[in-house]
RNA sequence: GCCUGGGUGGCGGAAUUGGUAGACGCAAGGGACUUAAAAUCCCUCGGUCCUUGAGGCUGUGAGGGUUCGAUCCCCUCCCCAGGCACCA
């Protein structure tokens, strides 16, 4: 047999087989153990990228694994079908974003089909169907019905210019980016989810993800940020309403003495009202709602504000608290008001030393004496308390409880616990997403659509010119409608929904794909296939996403609708995919194929070659997938993608590397067609009669290879060192010497060999195993063979090698049997030639004996 | 700035629990095969020094510490990446 490794033959023939076939269409199987493995669905931006397929490529590995370890494999992608760019690429170029959408869902469909992912089609959604969001307006009714869903007063971006609302990543540096106008923030009425009320359940559960990395939990808990503090009461001097503030410092009260609001908070400008400072103040607010809310909070930052020209009063020390409104306070955390402390917070302290405040030590550090006309920076660690009237004398720490209960007692405080999460806001003004389903009247306020009237469907004839307010606001037939209590004319609202609300329960959706009875959530199949037992995406995704679907998924239990607490018991989060960016001086960025031979192919000059960063098109240092495989298959890619880099890594891209991969499985196809008239009509080798020498040997590491394998899939999806053991196999079999022909024995144990690296391969390249596996005379598809088990007998190695240290440094190694004594090997360490130069006439002080590694003989001097 | 990770040969990476640093692959160099080239197969490959050896020293971002022993644990610092609530 000398057939040509044919990639795009092979993969072609395969996946019409497993479509034909519908070899991974799955149905609940209540006697068999189930296994949801599921990857982030894309959003269908035009073409799979690189990141796509290596995502995709880790999560189709572990699903044929598991299918062949025997588990009934749920596997299904979808489209995360709503979101800006539709409506971008609308703007600009004059198509309709669900003609975009849907072209774009039908070539990356073609290009996921062509990489060979073991997928049930049968269960493709699309987010932007109205069979699929109709049921999350459903789910917003129970929401706003249950007061989950409300309405309030928040601040968006605002371009006046374009009179539109632009997401964060719109700003470019407080510019629009499609006009180049100044950004300022405008208050609208928006809808949110009300996450907070599931806060500490969501805190709580992060104890109990075993199965989620460290890093993920960390940053969710984060994110959440629960501390314990104390809302305390500043009377106002002019006996006006207190003012409030959240403070986890309650032990630094006495050194209180100015007191800061967020330049946004409402209460500034009413303080500032009929003042000689109001226009100041107005122009203060202003200019701090155009700064960089992530960059007014940095340490760095300038702290400004301006004196409102009222005081309050410090509850325990009746001291003249004056009251500013500051830049580096945040509204939306706490109350929106800080007690300033300057001795013990760095940045009331810079804030005073600008505006020349009081500054008053009440934190003693051990040892010294803080004087704060000479203190430079303010003392935030432990000391006793000073200035502090009966507290006097205490440990800071232990007399926070100690304060806090005086506080309560006083009737000035209350101990509080806050959060630094904030509900989810989830109004967009924005086409295409789906429409929030409710109706504003201005008898009956705003009214949910009655169910059934669901769903309201988003109207197809829309004029998108990115320019004025929503383009629903501007649709009479849609927004204009008639309440559903008084029948007088009403308003539809014309926000629609983030599409992080999409994606917080698409996994349910994909257990009951077509289902089209309410809730649109089939309980029993739900019940059966949740949660997902391996979820794989970005690690960009650790909070938000990830956060809302836990969200989501806890309100859905609370609806009767789910049945689990977590929706992800495993979470994989893998890294990102980079490659080094080339420059022209005259053209720019370039793509790979605009520069040949390091130069430029427009105008010659020598190109640039910048930083590795993550690829992207606006760097241009994107690779093709398509190209990839019409060079090399799918099976290569595949390779590639995991041999790399382990998935958790960011994966750096190399074209060479991905010649090396095709060298590889280039190199098994030829061994397997080496042997393969020689074998095709043996059996493995069954264990009978002794083996000796290479064929000892090669069977040995069979054994090995095949435990190395499944415990780096298994336990921790190292897929790079699999397929560097399968490598080594490959190499030990090449280096074999070729059984004859007449030696049954000898090519038993090969087709061994042979078998064990086809069937571990086929998780990875999948098609040249089917191939291979056919070719050897197996009718079964490999899809559905066991995976292989090994026997530790066989890979237990019959010598080891001893290192023999001197101070901890290696100076010798000695083999000796597996099961050789530590007496024995010890006795053999003190015998051995150099290590006897090396001790020469020193005491020997100490011998370390680590079993089956090494011995260490410690001498002096 | 805040939160979370990361830094190992020319390059991607390996070392799974504190115990042989550099598996496997790429690049490079050498050899075999070939009329030749490609492909293929085999060998060498961290740095440095010398007495060229089963050699010495050195080496996992930098500096310190703990330990018989540190890529791994602790402290300080430098650099890089991701997230930061309207990109998904």
């Amino acid at each position: 047999m000398n057939a040509k490794y044919a990639p795009q033959e092979i993969e072609e023939k395969w996946q019409r087989i497993w479509t034909e076939r519908k070899t991974f269409n799955v149905t609940e199987d209540p006697a068999r153990r189930k296994y949801y493995l599921l990857e982030m669905f894309p959003y269908p931006s035009g073409r799979i990228h690189i990141g796509h397929v290596r995502n995709y490529t880790i999560g189709d590995v572990v699903a044929r694994y598991k299918r062949m370890q025997g588990f009934n494999v749920l596997h299904p992608m979808g489209w995360d079908s709503f979101g800006m760019p539709a409506e971008n690429a609308a703007i600009d170029r004059g198509i309709h974003p669900s003609v975009w959408t849907n072209d774009n869902i039908a070539n990356m469909r073609r290009q996921l089909q062509r990489m060979g992912f073991s997928y049930d089609w049968d269960r493709e959604i699309s987010t932007c169907e109205p069979d699929y969001y109709r049921w999350e307006q459903l789910f917003f009714l129970k929401m706003f019905e249950k007061g989950l869903a409300y309405k309030k007063r928040s601040s968006v971006n605002w371009c006046p210019q374009c009179k539109t609302v632009l997401a964060n990543e719109q700003v470019e540096a407080g510019l629009c980016w499609r006009c180049g106008a100044e950004v300022g923030e405008k208050d609208l009425e928006q809808w949110f989810f009300k996450i907070t009320a599931y806060v500490e359940e969501l805190l709580e559960y992060c104890d109990r993800l075993p199965g989620w990395p460290e890093q993920v939990l960390t940053m969710q808990k984060n994110w959440i940020g629960k501390s314990y503090g104390c809302e305390l009461s500043f009377p106002m001097e002019d006996g006006r309403e207190d003012i409030r503030v959240f403070t986890t410092r309650q032990d630094t009260i006495y050194g209180a003495t100015f007191m800061l609001i967020a330049a946004e908070h409402p209460l500034v400008m009413e303080l500032a009202r009929g003042k000689a400072c109001e226009a100041d103040v107005q122009a203060f607010v202003e200019k701090v709602k155009k700064q960089d809310k992530m960059m007014r909070t940095s340490d760095y930052y300038d702290k400004e504000g301006v004196f409102l020209e009222t005081f309050c009063l410090n509850p325990v020390t009746n001291f003249r608290m004056p009251i500013y409104a500051a830049n580096f306070v945040l509204a939306d955390y706490g109350t929106g008001c800080v007690m300033a402390v300057p001795t013990h917070d760095q940045r009331d302290f810079e804030f005073a030393e600008r505006y020349n405040l009081e500054k008053i030590v009440v934190i003693q550090p051990p040892g010294t004496t803080l004087d704060p006309k000479t203190m430079t920076e303010a003392y935030v660690d432990e000391g006793l308390l000073v200035h502090s009237g009966p507290f006097d004398g205490m440990e800071n720490l232990k007399a926070l409880e100690a304060i806090a209960e005086h506080l309560e007692a006083i009737g000035r405080g209350k101990k509080t616990v806050q959060y630094r999460l904030r509900d989810w806001g989830i109004s967009r003004q924005r086409y295409w997403g789906a429409p929030i389903p409710v109706i504003h009247c201005e008898k009956c306020g705003s009214v949910p659509v009655p169910e059934q009237d669901l769903p309201v469907v988003l109207p197809r004839d829309i004029d998108l010119t990115g320019t004025g307010e929503s383009p629903l606001a501007r649709h009479d037939a849609f927004w204009k409608t008639i309440c559903p209590v008084c029948s007088g004319p009403a308003r539809r609202e014309t926000d629609t929904m983030d599409t992080f609300v999409e994606s917080s329960w698409y996994f349910d959706r994909f257990c009951s794909p077509a289902c089209n009875v309410k809730p649109g959530l089939d309980r029993r199949q739900v019940d059966y296939w949740m949660p997902v037992d391996q979820y794989i995406g970005g690690i960009e995704h650790a909070i938000l996403h990830l956060l809302y679907a836990r969200f989501y998924t806890k309100m859905l239990r609370d609806f009767g609708v789910v049945g689990v607490d977590e929706p992800f018991t495993n979470l994989l989060t893998q890294g990102m995919v980079c490659k080094e960016t080339m420059r022209c001086a005259e053209h720019g960025y370039l793509y790979p194929d605009e520069a040949r031979d390091g130069r430029c192919a427009h105008c010659g000059r020598e190109v640039q070659i910048g930083k590795t960063e993550k690829m992207s098109k606006s760097l241009k240092n994107v690779v093709d997938p398509d190209y990839l495989i019409q060079k090399y298959g799918a099976d290569t890619v595949r390779m590639f993608c995991l041999f790399a880099a382990p998935p958790e890594k960011d994966l750096e891209w190399s074209d060479q590397g991905v010649d090396g991969s095709f060298r590889f499985i280039s190199r098994t196809w030829r061994i397997v067609m080496d042997y393969l008239d020689d074998i095709r009509e043996t059996s493995p080798f069954a264990g009978d009669g002794e083996l000796t020498g290479d064929l000892k040997a090669l069977r040995r590491k069979t054994h090995q290879v095949i435990r190395k394998v499944t415990s780096d899939i298994e336990d921790r999806f190292h897929f790079n060192t699999a397929i560097s053991a399968v490598m080594e196999l490959v190499n030990v079999l090449y280096q074999t010497k070729r059984p004859e022909k007449s030696d049954a024995v000898g090519l038993a144990v090969v087709r061994e060999t042979i078998e064990a690296i086809v069937v571990l391969l086929s998780p990875i390249v999948p098609h040249i195993a089917e191939e291979l596996w056919t070719l050897l005379g197996k009718t079964d598809a490999l899809a559905d063979t066991a995976w292989p088990t090994f026997d530790a007998g066989i890979a237990a190695e019959e010598e080891i090698t001893i290192v023999l240290q001197v101070n901890g440094k290696v100076r010798s190694r000695i083999t000796v049997p597996a099961d050789e004594s530590e007496a024995r090997i010890k006795a053999a360490a003190r015998a051995d030639k150099r290590i006897c130069e090396f001790i020469g006439d020193r005491p020997v002080i100490k011998e370390v004996y680590v079993p089956k590694k090494l011995v260490n003989i410690v001498v002096r001097g």
